[in-house]
DNA sequence: TGTACATCAGTGAACGCGCGTTCACTGATGTAC
DNA sequence: TGTACATCAGTGAACGCGCGTTCACTGATGTAC
């Protein structure tokens, strides 16, 4: 249903360890972490359950590519808010936080996964493309201070705490801890962000 | 090594409910969350693999329980935080980051079962427990409103803020996303939390 | 205080199942001449 | 263009294992008289 191009391309499957990647975030998102086996996994992407063995050592490789391929994901939705509002970083922040919730909440086992079981691995090719997510914030908060919306300081520290505000807002909006109220979430994750933000701001 | 009150009390364990619990945990930390098992618990406790069955419905119902606890030592360990400062509910706001980092730093297996899996259950003991954690800050803010510290609106919703904020702090200095600089983690969370409180502060 | 009975927490054997992983294979694709 | 060979992605049977759960049991504790 997702990708046309199924039999066309190139080798026998044609890039099974895409679909095998993508037949496990399906599978994270219907069924949960625990779910996730290297058979069912197989069967969703239609091949035998030792195929998956050509493009992963074992089961623990595959899920650390179906977490890197979420903060691949995420990356791009981040980069896109900032694409979003070219001239304005104020709103390039804002925006940040409101697409990461939005793929936090669409994707809860996915962000679980990610932050929950692999980030605590040990592997670097993971770490580097959870950097690069982090990266685009970074940038951003960079543009801010140097626009004057932001005050000097520790860059690095700014975007942790905008992080980590709208990573823990997007899993208390997950669980039930939150009030589950009708607003929009663009209002909702900008009025917590904007708090924030006036704690940051330069004090003119 | 933890309870000394071990034979002597009551029934044929004394109290195996608790000890399974507990034995959960333990391997929750050592292992991690996919390592649970009942036969494996059981084994920690020393009772065969089918005594959990007289204490616990099935596996999902022990995982609950294990939940439950985390809550409940997280709000034992919060309301430890508000009683160390009695008369300044600035520095209560701030003792409660911190010993939710120290929560989270020691226990992350435990906090990513408590949030990640569990609290997206439909249970309501588990949401009743969550909510005695989440009221503790909640109280500390309205204090904080009352002493003029925080300015007048929705106290829950500044509680859903700084509740983010320390949550996601903890999640990331887990990982290797945010930086792992050397200093105090009482300096680091109070640091953050402070940007926060001022955007929250009446505007005098 | 002592005996008879009821309760029920914990036992240990047994079950069927799905799992990760291995391995000899097959057959489609790519390459050399 | 056509043939011979090498490569290697995917197959399907097989493995041993640990899992959750059930069940008839045993034996320690609590209760009635």
């Amino acid at each position: 249903m997702d990708n046309a191009a199924e039999s066309l391309t190139s080798y026998h499957h044609g890039d099974l360890r895409h679909a095998l990647v993508e037949a496990g975030v399906t599978l994270l998102q219907a069924e949960g972490i625990g779910a996730i086996t290297l058979r069912k996994v197989a069967g969703r992407a239609k091949v035998s359950h030792a195929a998956p063995y050509r493009h992963f050592a074992d089961k623990q490789a595959l899920l650390i590519a179906i977490a890197e391929q979420g903060f691949q994901k995420l990356t791009v939705t981040m980069q896109a808010a900032v694409n979003q509002y070219t001239d304005n970083p104020r709103q390039q922040l804002l925006a940040i936080g409101e697409h990461y919730m939005q793929f936090g909440i669409a994707h809860p086992a996915h962000l679980t996964l990610m932050f929950g079981e692999m980030l605590q691995q040990e592997d670097d090719v993971l770490h580097e493309v959870a950097r690069a997510s982090f990266d685009v914030l970074l940038n951003a908060v960079t543009r801010a201070q140097q626009a004057g919306i932001l005050k000097a300081g520790d860059s690095r520290q700014m975007a942790t705490s905008m992080w980590s505000m709208v990573h823990g807002l997007t899993v208390l909006k997950g669980s039930r801890l939150a009030e589950q109220g009708g607003g929009e979430l663009k209002e909702y994750v900008e009025g917590m962000l904007e708090q924030l933000l006036e704690g940051l701001a330069t004090s003119s």
